[in-house]
RNA sequence: GCCGCCUUAGCUCAGCCGGUAGAGCGACGCAUUCGUAAUGCGUAGGUCAGGUGUUCGAGUCACCUAGGCGGCACCA
C-alpha cells in the first residue's frame, strides 16, 4: 500500500501500482475524465504510470500549465511521427516544448518546404483523430543504442550513448511509432487536440554548435484550445504591427541600406527622439555623479593588442590601414579609452568611486546573419560608463546603480521583469575562488538593493559575472536593456592604479554599466513598447496646428510659433484639405496633440485641442494650451525636480552645480 | 557565417500554363475654404534586385551574386 497526500492535506491508501487514473476515479469519475497528468512529490508523471511509492500527491487539468507544456511536447512528436510517415529516411534528434509552443530537428538531405508544412499539419491532425495511447516502455541503454542503431537513428543512438552505462532509459510508443523521451506524456494523441499550427522552417545546428551538421528544425505552436490558438495568432499580428522597422518607416525616423548594411542612417524625427533619449540620459548621469569624456574612434592596433580585444575579436573589428601602414582599429568598445583617461595623472584613493561616462560611439563587425534592424547594428552608441572604485565600495556602486536603471526604465514606460545574475561560462579567466568572490559580491549588491536576481547559469562575460536587467514592455514582451559587470581583468592588463591611504599604488576595480545599451537598439524598445505612440516628453513632433480654413493660417502660425517658443516641438498643417483629413493623417502619424483651429478660435483666441486616441475637444486659450503643454512635456525627470518651482527652473537652467 | 524563404512604382501588394506591366495609398496639378479619422477630377511614376543561361519569346524556368526576412550560431 501507499499513502497519497492531496493538495488539501488530506491522505488516502491505495495498493502499489494504482494508476493517476485510478485515484482520480476514486473521488470522481468526471475528474478521471478531465485529468491528464499527475504529480508525485514535485515529478510530472503520465496519468497511466503505475505508482511505486506514495508522497505528495496532485491531479493536473488539461489547462493547467504544466499539462499545457506537456501537450506542446506530445506535438512535437506527433509532428515527428507525421514527418517519418511522410518522408521516410528523415531522422529525428530532439523535440522539446518552448514557449507558446514546440519544435523538432531533423536530420534529412532534402530540405523541407513551406507546402510540406501544410501536409505535416495535415497529417498530424490524422494522428490525432487516430486516437493512438502514448505508452510508456523502459529499455535497457544497450538494447535502445542497438535498437536506434537499426533503424537508421544515428543521433538518437548518440543520445543514449552518451547516458551513464546500465542507466534504464524510458521510450515512448504512439501507435507504431516511438522515440525516446523522459516523458511524461498525456494519455493519447486524440488528448492533444487539434489547436495547433505548424509557423516556420529554420536550419539548426545539431547540439547548438555551429561545428556540428546542420539540421532541420520545423516550430510549431500549440494550445490547450482553439480559442487560446487563435488569441496566440492575433497576439503575432499585434506584435508584428508594432516591428520598429515598420513604424520606423511610417513614422520617417530612419532607414538602412545595402552599402552600410547594419548601420543606421536617422532621419530628422528619428535624430529628435534619440536628443530627447540622450538629453534625459544626460541629465540622469550628471544628477548622479557621473562625469562625461569622450574617447577617440580610431586607435592603433598596438592598443588593441594590450587592451587583449586584438587577440579575442579582431575578426569582429573594423580595421584600416594607412598609407603608412599603421593598422587602426575603430573602437568596438570604450573601456580601454576609459582607463587611459583615468591613468592621466596621478589618483588617490580620495578619486574613487570614479564613474566615467560616455556616450560611446562603438563598431563591431557583427555576423551578417546578427543584424536586425536597430536591434543589432555594426555601429552602434553605447551610454556607457565605467566605475573605477575600491573592492570596499562594489556593493555601495552596484546597489546605487540597480536604483538608477530602474528609475530611468521606468520613466521610459518599461517595468524591469527581473534582473538576472549571469554566472562563470565555461570558457573563462580567472581562478574559481575568484568566481566565488566576484558572484558573491554581485548577489550581495543585488540584495543591498533589494533585489533577489534569477541565476543564469554560465552567462557571464569571461573575465566577471554580471547583472542584466530583463524588461517587460506595454504587450508583455521582455527585453534585456541594462548591465553591471565586474571586471578585474581590464585595470591589471593595461595597468590602471591609484594611491591608497596608505601610500602604496593599488589596483581599482572596474565596473561596466550601461542602462539603455546601445541607444539605436533601446529606441527600438522604445518604438516597439509605445507602438509609436509616445508620450507627450519624447514624441518626434508633439503638436501640429492644423487649419479648418485658410482664414485661420495667420494665427496658426502665431500659435505655433508660441508653442514652440516653449520648448515643444510643433509643426503647422495649413494645407487645403478637409479638417477631417488632416485629422486622420495626423492621427496615424501618432502625433500626441493636435490644436484645430478655424473660424471660430482664430476669431476668439483660442485651440480646439484633440489628443491621440481621444475624439473630445478642449477649447482652451492659447495661452493656456501653451502652459499645459509645456508642462506635460516635461520629462519625467524635470517633471520631478520641477514640481511647483516650474518658472524658477527655467531661468536658472545652465547654473552649474559646484562642489 | 549556416539553413530556408523572399526581392514587381515612394509604400502595401496583384500579375494564371512563359506571350511583352496592374491596383490602392502616396506624390504632383486643377477645382473645392469644407468644424474633428480619407473631397472630386486629372497627371507623372517600373532595365520586374543585379548577372548568366534555357527559349522564337522570361517578371514568370534554371544557375550565380547581392540585399531583405525567419531561425541557428555569435553578441567583449
Amino acid at each position: 500500500m501507499i499513502d497519497l497526500i492531496f493538495p488539501d492535506g488530506s491522505k488516502r491508501q491505495y495498493e502499489t501500482g494504482v494508476t493517476g487514473r485510478d485515484v482520480a476515479a476514486s473521488i470522481a469519475p468526471s475528474l478521471a475524465k478531465r485529468a491528464a497528468l499527475i504529480k508525485l512529490d514535485g515529478a510530472l508523471l503520465d496519468l497511466d504510470r503505475p505508482l511505486e511509492a506514495g508522497g505528495a500527491f496532485e491531479i493536473l487539468m488539461r489547462d493547467s500549465p504544466e499539462a499545457l507544456e506537456t501537450l506542446r511536447h506530445d506535438a512535437s512528436h506527433i509532428m515527428a511521427e507525421a514527418v517519418q510517415e511522410l518522408f521516410p529516411g528523415a531522422q529525428v534528434t530532439i523535440g522539446p516544448s518552448i514557449d507558446d509552443g514546440f519544435y523538432y530537428d531533423f536530420a534529412r538531405d532534402e530540405p523541407f518546404s513551406l507546402d510540406d508544412l501544410a501536409k505535416i499539419e495535415q497529417r498530424m491532425k490524422e494522428i490525432v483523430d487516430r486516437d493512438e495511447p502514448i505508452t510508456r516502455e523502459v529499455w535497457k541503454r544497450d538494447e535502445a543504442i542497438e535498437h536506434f542503431k537499426s533503424i537508421g537513428e544515428a543521433y538518437k543512438a548518440e543520445i543514449i550513448e552518451g547516458f551513464p552505462a546500465g542507466e534504464e532509459i524510458s521510450v515512448y510508443r504512439q501507435g507504431a511509432w516511438k522515440d525516446l523521451c523522459r516523458g511524461p506524456h498525456l494519455p493519447s494523441t486524440k488528448a492533444v487536440g487539434k489547436a495547433f499550427k505548424l509557423t516556420k522552417l529554420a536550419g539548426a545546428y545539431w547540439r547548438g554548435d555551429h561545428r556540428n551538421a546542420q539540421l532541420q528544425r520545423i516550430y510549431g505552436t500549440a494550445w490547450a484550445s482553439e480559442a487560446d490558438l487563435e488569441a496566440y495568432l492575433t497576439r503575432l499580428e499585434e506584435a508584428e504591427k508594432r516591428d520598429h522597422r515598420r513604424i520606423g518607416r511610417a513614422m520617417d525616423l530612419f532607414h538602412m541600406q545595402e552599402e552600410g548594411r547594419g548601420m543606421v542612417f536617422w532621419h530628422e524625427k528619428g535624430l529628435t527622439l534619440w536628443r530627447v533619449v540622450e538629453d534625459y540620459m544626460r541629465r540622469r548621469l550628471d544628477a548622479a555623479g557621473y562625469a562625461e569624456v569622450r574617447t577617440p574612434q580610431v586607435l592603433d592596433r598596438v592598443f588593441w593588442e594590450k587592451s587583449g580585444h586584438w587577440e579575442k575579436y579582431r575578426p569582429n573589428m573594423f580595421v584600416c590601414e594607412t598609407e603608412e601602414g599603421e593598422e587602426l582599429s575603430l573602437k568596438p568598445m570604450n573601456c580601454p579609452g576609459h582607463v587611459q583617461i583615468f591613468k592621466f595623472g596621478q589618483k588617490s584613493y580620495r578619486d574613487l568611486p570614479l564613474r566615467m561616462s560616455e556616450f560611446g560611439a562603438c563598431h563591431r563587425y557583427e555576423p551578417s546573419g546578427a543584424l536586425h534592424g536597430l536591434m543589432r547594428v555594426r555601429a552602434f552608441t553605447q551610454d556607457d560608463a565605467h566605475i573605477f572604485c575600491r573592492e570596499d565600495q562594489i556593493e555601495e556602486e552596484t546597489a546605487r546603480f540597480i536604483q538608477l536603471a530602474d528609475s530611468v526604465h521606468a520613466d521610459f514606460g518599461l517595468t524591469r521583469d527581473h534582473i538576472a545574475l549571469a554566472t562563470r561560462p565555461a570558457v573563462r579567466a580567472g581562478s574559481d575562488e575568484f568566481w566565488d568572490k566576484a558572484e558573491a559580491q554581485m548577489l550581495a549588491a543585488a540584495r543591498r538593493a533589494g533585489v533577489e536576481p534569477v541565476i543564469a547559469e554560465g552567462d557571464g562575460a569571461f573575465y566577471a559575472p554580471k547583472l542584466d536587467w530583463v524588461l517587460k514592455d506595454s504587450i508583455g514582451r521582455t527585453w534585456t536593456c541594462g548591465t553591471i559587470q565586474l571586471d578585474y581583468v581590464l585595470p591589471e592588463r593595461l595597468e590602471a592604479e591609484y594611491v591608497g591611504e596608505d601610500g602604496q599604488k593599488h589596483r581599482p576595480v572596474m565596473l561596466h554599466r550601461a542602462i539603455c545599451g546601445s541607444l539605436e537598439r533601446f529606441i527600438g524598445v522604445l518604438i516597439e513598447n509605445y507602438a509609436g505612440a509616445f508620450p507627450l516628453w519624447l514624441a518626434p513632433v508633439q503638436v501640429v496646428v492644423a487649419t479648418i480654413t485658410s482664414d485661420a493660417d495667420d494665427f496658426a502660425k502665431q500659435a505655433a510659433r508660441t508653442l514652440a517658443a516653449r520648448g515643444l516641438r510643433v509643426e503647422t498643417d495649413l494645407r487645403n484639405e478637409k479638417i477631417n483629413y488632416k485629422v486622420r493623417e495626423h492621427s496615424l502619424a501618432k502625433v500626441p496633440v493636435i490644436a484645430v483651429i478655424g473660424r471660430r478660435e482664430a476669431e476668439t483666441g483660442q485651440l480646439a485641442l484633440r489628443r491621440l486616441g481621444s475624439d473630445r475637444q478642449e477649447v482652451i486659450s492659447l495661452e493656456a494650451a501653451a502652459n499645459m503643454l509645456a508642462l506635460e512635456a516635461d520629462a519625467p525627470d524635470v517633471a520631478r525636480e520641477g514640481q511647483g518651482a516650474r518658472s524658477s527652473a527655467e531661468t536658472s537652467a545652465g547654473v552649474m552645480e559646484s562642489g
